[in-house]
DNA sequence: TCTGGGGTCCTAGGACCC
DNA sequence: TCTGGGGTCCTAGGACCC
């Protein structure tokens, strides 16, 4: 099965608020991250600008995000999911496959265990969702979407292929626009159309890789199992510039954010990381990668901040407007044996932050054998110090 | 229509090794 | 000195998903 919960973050504003239930919401700032059925209607999509999506409904109410709130709407759903079987694997916020095929015992039949769950769903978190049910986890994708809004979709098996077919080629899981329009242009619309194409002349047009796997996917031949416990293959942040020009200083000083951001989460998760990603796009969306190896697999954030900056230098287009950066750690590998690192926040309330008494700050960093520290000033301007043996502070 | 922040997977070329 | 055939790893770019 396939579960879906549907526009979560707009449900969820909508939970929370009844003034904006039956309205049309947008959640987001400059860009529409979910749009309620009701904007729907108005042809409101998420990835839209905030401005267009207003200009085609003037009645669009909009509201900022809470993710403590989705993360927690999550947790809960996907802790109902395990009330019917352990094989959950969770595949984004908001959606799971579920390996219900041991489960019929007890439950019944897919279709009853994922009627059963989405009620239970809508009592324990009162969201809406999808489920689709079939014997493959690409077909339970394409049968919740299906499904949508607030239903269900159950394929019998036998009856696959029926199905399948007439639907359009982009809903197939990884047709998006580029491969659509490409296959578009050899007359190719539907997953029937894909079907009977051979596969020897789809690995011809799109590449022996998505070639191979569209034509197999066409025929529901999709041996994927659920995995329930998958690990993450890569951390990483970024950040929107907007359009103003910033100096180096200031990219520098969001790439140090970001770096704290990436290192504190591989922290929290033990993890560390080998391959460093810097990331940066111009002002006419155009992007450029620059990747590097970290020396040893690490989470320091100062040594992602100083990957990153060093990698910054010479993909910089002076040129060019810079409207994002971000940075992402691959390559990572599980130990128990992360070098640990303080965030400075967490220095807050013990007494250490107290303004005007750098000396006793320096001499408990020293105490907890902490040398080196990241100090912010005001909201943005961050500094990597190290303090000397002897308790001095490098001029800042 | 030009917009966020988080990801996954694939391909191609080059360096390098035997 | 030039050239085969096999492979791995690294980096850059891109499509796609929510």
């Amino acid at each position: 099965m396939h579960v879906d919960l549907d526009a979560f973050y707009a449900s969820v504003a909508q939970r929370d608020d009844r003034r904006l239930r039956g309205r049309p919401v947008a959640v987001g700032g400059g860009v529409v991250l979910a749009a309620s059925y009701e904007a729907r209607a108005f042809g409101v999509r998420s990835g839209m600008a905030v401005r267009q999506a207003r200009s085609l409904c003037p009645t669009l109410v909009t509201v900022p995000t809470n993710f403590d709130a989705y993360l927690q709407a999550s947790e809960a759903v996907m802790e109902l999911c395990r009330a019917y079987t352990p094989s959950v694997e969770q595949i984004s916020i908001d959606e799971a496959f579920l390996d219900v095929s041991a489960a019929w015992r007890h439950f019944g039949a897919a279709a009853e265990i994922a009627q059963r769950l989405r009620a239970d769903i809508r009592a324990g978190t009162l969201l809406p969702s999808s489920v689709g049910a079939a014997s493959s986890k690409f077909l339970a994708k394409v049968a919740s979407r299906r499904a949508k809004p607030d239903g269900l979709v159950a394929i019998p098996e036998g009856s696959e292929l029926e199905f399948l077919h007439p639907l359009p080629v982009d809903h197939i899981w990884g047709v998006g626009p580029v491969v659509g329009s490409a296959l578009a242009s050899y007359g190719i619309l539907t997953v029937g159309d894909l079907a009977s194409v051979p596969r020897s002349t789809l690995e011809h047009l799109l590449g022996v890789g998505a070639g191979r796997h569209l034509h197999a996917l066409a025929w529901n031949l999709d041996p994927r199992g659920v995995v329930a416990h998958r690990r993450a293959r890569s951390v990483g942040a970024q950040s929107a510039l907007g359009r103003r020009r910033r100096t180096k200083a200031e990219l520098e000083t969001t790439l140090l954010r970001l770096a704290d951001r990436v290192g504190r989460r591989l922290r929290a998760r033990e993890r560390t990381g080998t391959t460093l990603t810097l990331r940066v796009r111009y002002e006419d969306l155009t992007v450029r990668t620059a990747r590097t190896g970290l020396g040893e697999a690490t989470a320091v954030t100062s040594v992602l901040y100083q990957t990153a900056a060093r990698l910054l230098e010479p993909k910089l287009d002076p040129a060019r407007i810079v409207t994002l950066l971000g940075i992402s750690v691959s390559g990572l590998t599980h130990t128990g044996a992360v070098q640990p690192e303080l965030p400075f926040d967490r220095l807050d309330g013990s007494g250490l932050t107290r303004p005007g008494s750098p000396e006793r700050l320096t001499r408990a960093l020293l105490d907890a054998s902490i040398d080196s520290v990241r100090l912010r000033f005001g909201r943005e301007a961050l500094r990597l110090a190290s303090i000397s043996k002897d308790g001095q502070w490098p001029p800042l």
